[in-house]
DNA sequence: GTTAATGCAAACGGTTTGCAGGGGT
DNA sequence: ACCCCTGCAAACCGTTTGCATTAAC
């Protein structure tokens, strides 16, 4: 678990769009992939960099930075810059959305397949063309739940 | 239109808000309420200080900083941070949505009354409390549109 | 007159960049 | 052998803070 095997094809994936990029798949790169993918919990560049520390003594932050960049662009991960301060990275690629903790700050995915479907206000037509729909939920979640009723 | 007068309720409503909190209301505090209040286009900090700095040449950006976060608190303006880099400043208070050009960066309010009430899937429950919802659209404005096809 | 707010300057924290050395292809 | 990528350090930029002066009440 702590050093969870990357799966064959994952590998095969990455190291495809590296090469259709014309870039490197180094050590570094691979590894920064693992710890975007291996969770799911919207880690900021510096909790990416202190993770990959234990593995990766010498790696820099600048590095994590570039490389977070670059699989952004690539579209292997998804730079969000949501109500808080920092840029968090998110390698759920499905559709979703987000629900923030307004107390922890924690950041849960969630679905709602329906969502792009539903229709919406005729004049929103004259904003121009949308692309996308973001749905961003705040609130409490359950563990903060408890914490403010005490 | 440059330097439009604040009419006497908002004056005297803002003075209120100013003296039920206990603090004062300078004449830094009210021109940055005017200013914040007269458009809405989402300026940024700084946006707001090199407007102001016309009439006010020696008014610093930290009392920008200082002020809209005050207002923040006090509820008369609100700060985002939407998918841009840094903070802007949103003074509408009606419950509303935002859609983001993707190209230009520029902000539109757009409101959708009935959206609170729709349901949403069951599983949400889950998630714990869930006291609002933001919509944010992306997408290319209807000037954008017209570059992009050039 | 008292207290809080301002302006200035310096600190701050997250992010980016220039550069020279090192590693992958 | 080439060139890209990395690590280091310093720059950067938006924002915040400490402090002495100034202004509102």
């Amino acid at each position: 678990m702590t050093d969870r095997k990357l799966d064959q094809e994952q590998y095969e994936n990455l190291k495809k769009i590296c090469n259709n990029a014309g870039i490197k798949l180094t050590h570094q790169r691979l590894e920064i992939f693992k710890e975007a993918t291996k969770t799911r919990d919207h880690p900021s560049a510096e909790i990416i960099y202190n993770r990959l520390r234990k593995k990766l003594p010498t790696i820099a932050i600048d590095t994590v930075y570039r490389t977070l960049a670059t699989y952004d662009v690539l579209g292997v991960v998804k730079t969000l810059h949501l109500m808080g301060e920092r840029a968090v990275f998110d390698a759920n690629l499905d559709k979703h959305h987000h629900f923030v903790c307004t107390r922890c700050k924690k950041i849960e995915d969630v679905y709602w397949p329906d969502f792009d479907s539903t229709k919406l206000p005729g004049e929103f037509k004259s904003l121009g063309l949308i692309q996308s729909r973001h749905l961003e939920l705040h609130g409490l979640c359950p563990h903060c739940i408890q914490e403010t009723a005490k």
